[in-house]
DNA sequence: TTCAAACCTTTGACATTTCAAATATCGTCC
DNA sequence: GGACGATATTTGAAATGTCAAAGGTTTGAA
């Protein structure tokens, strides 16, 4: 067994025992962040052995794929919620491995814009189907039902935390 | 709920399923990520600018909080699904900043146990105060109610996940 | 007894992450 | 046209994260 294999599945549990006088904002904190970490380490997991791939990169390749044209690396930012510092070690690992490509446009050379090189479509397309499969997968046991409420939910949570942030915020 | 919410609601749901043609599952996937995201990155922020720690910190000494024979960093590593080369990196910090202790038992020498020290103790404590309250404060538009069926139906995602992973460890 | 397998932690190479400060460019106001 | 504030990206330091391999230590079976 691999060191990444055994991360617990039930971490969730053990942080808050039986059920004790918790609040139920700090339970369903517990039980998202979990369940998230889970399914995080599963398709890090299958991206990198079936396609050499990490997740953020899948992510940001992903926001590519839905612009053709190219996002802008401070767009880029904004859309996978990491900082631009952050984008520019991504986009240029992925510029080194042919699957990104980098220019600066004559209007404003201030920005730099990336969008992905042919190679970089033609594996993206492969690794997005597979990512819905994986997803359809983990969560077969689920009512479709239940999918769409939770869809709608988390909605409310997340207009929620977001009018509550203290600092700047995304979106 | 009012006749317009519920209305909209409706309408949300079926046009964003004709809308994109993408599955349930990953649409739900993509929400609770950007959402677990968003959350995690407030905290991170008033962590930060509070009392100067880390979210992966709050998150090692949560579960020394709840041990105070203190934990090996196996079972750490398990709790807090991180993996055992960083629990050996964050468990180092934190005994530098006298927050936590490393002892070896007697018993089996290739063990090696944390514990938060008196001022890590404190330290936590306060923290923990602050964190539920942030989580409070960020949940405050979602009515009980939601939260509670929310940690329900979370778990029945959280299980089925569990039982479709391609490493199929359990505990 | 002995030694190989199992167990626990650390190490090393990289990738990702944040924040803050530095760079570079643009647009505008005077 | 020159200085200034706003915008966009990069850089640098430190922490976190994964994986694979290496280190000790213990255990169990021959």
């Amino acid at each position: 067994m691999t060191e990444s294999e055994s991360a617990s599945v039930d971490l969730e549990i053990i942080v808050q025992g039986a059920q004790e006088g918790k609040k139920l904002e700090l339970r369903l904190w517990l039980r998202m962040l979990s369940t998230t970490k889970l399914i995080s380490q599963e398709i890090r997991r299958r991206l990198r052995n079936e396609f050499g791939a990490t997740l953020p990169q899948f992510d940001l390749m992903a926001q590519l794929y839905r612009e053709r044209e190219g996002l802008r690396l401070g767009e880029l930012s904004k859309r996978t919620m990491v900082t631009n510092g952050n984008v520019t070690g991504l986009v240029e690992r992925l510029e080194a491995d042919g699957l990104v490509l980098r220019v600066t446009p004559d209007g404003d050379r201030r920005v730099t814009v990336a969008k992905l090189t042919e190679k970089g479509e033609t594996q993206f397309s492969a690794m997005a189907a597979a990512h819905e499969g994986w997803l359809r997968d983990m969560m077969a046991d689920v009512e479709p039902a239940i999918i769409s409420e939770l869809w709608r939910d988390i909605g409310e949570v997340k207009s929620s935390v977001s009018n509550h942030l203290s600092g700047a915020d995304f979106d």
